[in-house]
DNA sequence: CCAGACGTTGTT
DNA sequence: GTCTGG
DNA sequence: CCAGACGTTGTT
DNA sequence: GTCTGG
């Protein structure tokens, strides 16, 4: 699955990666690379109305329209692949809010068959470029602060690369799939279902990491720097 | 008809 | 065990 | 995703 | 809001 990214590349140059509109420079002076982005935060993710595309925070955790309070938005932080055009609260979304969220990569814990010890990896792009997840949004009513504005990331069955580590990934979607992806009056969930499927196996590359990501408090540039799983079950850790 | 759920993951 | 918060 | 709380009353 | 279960 996916509960755990990096957001760490500049607004301006997702602007460029993606095609869309760039921030005002007080806007883009504001942000800070997040090394630990967890559940309910807020995330940046593109969005297409007019043709246009806009780079624009979410809250992570979809909360549907009907929702008394935001809290059922920590267990809406992914969507299944399979089956999100059968689920109420995500089949809207899916026919016409649908975004792209960067990250730089995202972590996955991998669960040992014997100790049941959790080892936690890092997961990106060999080529160094973000990956575009592919997500929903949806808009919340129900606060005195005026709406607020959700997302929730696609997932898919593990490709070969990632199998050993766990049995579901977030959907990665490739710059030529982008356009019709984002395209609002695009209805045709049967096409759009197709595009939900593992990445590349060579797309991917991954390491293990130090638990320190675990919490969620903890956000420093080198939580995705590699360790050595051995050391880490001796409590010694070679690299800090 | 009304009432109650609406989701994923992982674990058992 | 289960829910909430980050 | 993982970590951390999970409850009330009354007193300070 | 919309679907499922009774």
């Amino acid at each position: 699955m996916c509960g755990r990214f990096v957001a760490a590349t500049e607004p301006f140059r997702l602007a460029r990666y993606f095609d869309a509109e760039e921030w005002p420079v007080e806007q883009e002076k504001a942000w800070v690379p997040n090394y630990n982005t967890a559940p309910t935060q807020q995330v940046l993710a593109i969005r297409e109305s007019a043709g246009q595309r806009r780079i624009e925070y979410l809250r992570w955790g979809l909360v549907p329209a009907w929702a008394e309070d935001l809290r059922i938005g920590s267990r809406m932080i992914n969507a299944r692949a399979e089956t999100v055009t059968e689920k109420r609260s995500f089949s809207k979304p899916f026919k016409t809010q649908r975004c792209l969220v960067p990250v730089d990569g995202f972590y996955e814990w991998q669960v040992s068959q014997e100790t049941g010890r959790k080892q936690p990896h890092y997961l990106f792009r060999g080529d160094g470029e973000p990956l575009a997840l592919a997500g929903l949004w949806e808009v919340w009513n129900g606060g005195t602060e005026g709406p607020i504005e959700t997302c929730t990331i696609l997932t898919c069955a593990p490709n070969q690369t990632l199998a050993p580590i766990h049995d579901r990934m977030p959907v990665v979607l490739g710059r030529s799939a982008w356009g019709r992806w984002l395209d609002n009056g695009e209805h045709d969930t049967g096409y759009l279902q197709t595009l939900l499927v593992p990445a590349a196996n060579d797309l991917i590359l991954h390491h293990p990491i130090d638990t320190a990501v675990n919490s969620a408090s903890n956000n420093h540039a080198w939580l995705r720097e590699p360790v050595n799983p051995d050391a880490l079950t001796t409590g010694d850790n070679a690299l800090f």
